[in-house]
DNA sequence: ACCCGTTAATGAACACAATTCATCATCTTG
DNA sequence: CAAGATGATGAATTGTGTTCATTAACGGGT
C-alpha cells in the first residue's frame, strides 16, 4: 500500500468556516474572471480545497454564484435605512437612492455584472432569495415616490413600477460602457442629472392653478417700486 | 480499405449557401436553447453538417453568435426609416421608436436576450459591427430629440445620451420579467406610458407656468410683506 | 474524357471543465 | 480506546468546444 501520489494533508474545518472560505474564494475569483471564465479549480485552489469538496457545500457552480451574490447583497442592505433616514425631502431622498445604486456599480462592477447578466436573467430568478433582497433594495425607492405622491409633489397618474423601471433602467443603461471596462463616470454628477430628469417628469403640473396673473402683476409692480426706492438692481 | 464506419455522403455547397444554412440553423437553435445550452452538435445537425465544418466558416462559437445577431439586426434596420418617415410630430415619432423597441422584444425575446446578455456585455463589444448597427438603431431617437429641441418643444439642458439611456433603459427594464418568460406585456400601452413619462420630463415648461408650490408661497408672502412696506399696489 | 490543383467537408482525436462517487482521514463520543 | 459520524480527497466520468490530418467533390486546361 501507500502507492501512487501521496495524499495531501487534510485540514478539517467546521461546516460554517469551510463554507465561508469557499464563498470568499469564489467571490474573489468571480470578481477577477467573471462566471464562465472562472474554473472551479481556481476557486478550490484559493480556498485550499479540492474541486470535489465544493460539491459537499454547494449543489453546483451556479448555486455557488447565487450564494455569493446573496451574501454580498445582505451585507449591502445592512446600513441602508440608517443612511436614508438622515435625508429629508423627496428630491434629496430620491437622488440618494440613485446615487447609491450608481456608487455600488462604480465600486463593484464585476459583481454587478454577475448580478445583471447571470442572476437576473435566469428563469428561476423570481424564486430566488436574491430576488427578494432586490425587491427590498428597490422598495425604498417606491416608498419615496409614494410619499411624494401623498404630499402632492408628484404626479399620481403613472404606475409605480414604471417609475422604478425608469430610475433603475436609466441608471444601469448609463453604466453599460463602464461595466464593459470602458472609461469612467462620476456617480455624483450622474445622480444629479438623472434625479433632475426623472423628477421633472414627475413634478405635478398644476392644472387647477390659474396662471396667477394676479401674482405676476403684483410682483412686477412691487419690484418696480422696490427699484424706485432702492435704485436699479446691481449687476 | 473501406474499413470502419462508412463515410457519410458529402454534399458540396457554395460558401455563401453553406454559411447561410449554418447561420439559419444557429439562429433557430440559439432561439430555442439560448447560448450556453445550445451545443454545437445541435446546430451542426440542423445544418446537415458535421461539427468540425462549422469552424471552416466561423472562428468559434461566439463568433457564430455574433454573426447571427448581426444578420438579424441588418434585416431589422432595413425598413426602419420608411416607417418612421410616415409619422409626424415629436411625440408621435418618439412614441414610435419606443413602441418599435418594445415590439422587437415582444416578438423576439430569445434573440434580444442573446443581444443583451452576451453581446452587449462583452469586452470587445464596442469594436463589433453589432455595436455600430445598434448605434444606427438608436440614432433615429437622438435625431428626434434634437429636432424637438430645435423646434423649442423640448428642454435643451439635458445631455442627449442621458435621454437615450432613459428611454431604452426604461424600456428594457420594463421587459425583464417577460424576457425571463414570466407573463406578458402590451407594447402599445407600454409605449404610451413611457413616451408620456419621458416627454413630461422633457417638455419645456411654459414661461407662464406657475412656480413650484413652496416657491410660490414664499413669493406670495414676500410680495405681501413688500406691499405692507410700500402700500397697496396701484391699479 | 481525363488529369490534377483547388476547395468543401469529414470524423476522429484533443483539451478542458463540471460533476460524481468510492475511499480515506480526522474528529468526537461513550 | 474503539467505533460511528462527518470532513475531505482524487480519480473517473461526461459533455462540449476546438483542432487537424484526411478524404470527397468540383472544374478548368490539355
Amino acid at each position: 500500500m501507500n502507492s501512487g501520489t501521496p495524499r495531501r494533508q487534510v485540514f478539517r474545518l467546521s461546516r460554517e468556516q469551510r463554507v465561508a472560505e469557499i464563498m470568499s474564494a469564489a467571490r474573489a475569483v468571480f470578481r477577477e474572471k467573471g462566471y464562465e471564465d472562472a474554473p472551479l479549480s481556481d476557486i478550490a485552489e484559493r480556498a485550499n480545497v479540492v474541486e470535489g469538496s465544493i460539491y459537499r457545500y454547494f449543489e453546483n457552480k451556479r448555486d455557488l454564484l447565487v450564494k455569493v451574490i446573496e451574501d454580498w447583497y445582505e451585507g449591502m442592505l445592512a446600513d441602508y435605512d440608517l443612511q436614508l433616514s438622515g435625508i429629508r425631502g423627496t428630491r434629496n431622498r430620491l437622488r440618494f437612492m440613485i446615487w447609491r445604486h450608481l456608487s455600488t456599480i462604480h465600486d463593484e462592477p464585476a459583481l454587478c455584472n454577475l448580478m445583471f447578466q447571470h442572476l437576473r436573467t435566469g428563469r428561476d430568478y423570481s424564486h430566488t432569495a436574491v430576488h427578494e433582497l432586490n425587491r427590498e433594495y428597490t422598495r425604498r425607492t417606491l416608498d419615496i415616490i409614494k410619499e411624494g405622491m401623498a404630499a402632492g409633489e408628484l404626479r399620481e397618474d403613472v404606475p409605480l413600477r414604471l417609475i422604478r423601471d425608469m430610475i433603475y433602467g436609466c441608471t444601469e443603461h448609463r453604466t453599460f460602457a463602464y461595466l464593459r471596462g470602458e472609461g469612467d463616470f462620476d456617480p455624483d454628477a450622474t445622480a444629479d442629472m438623472i434625479a433632475d430628469l426623472v423628477l421633472s417628469g414627475l413634478e405635478r403640473r398644476r392644472p387647477d392653478t390659474p396662471p396667477a396673473p394676479d401674482l405676476a402683476e403684483r410682483l412686477e409692480r412691487a419690484v418696480a417700486r422696490l427699484e424706485r426706492m432702492t435704485g436699479p438692481a446691481a449687476p
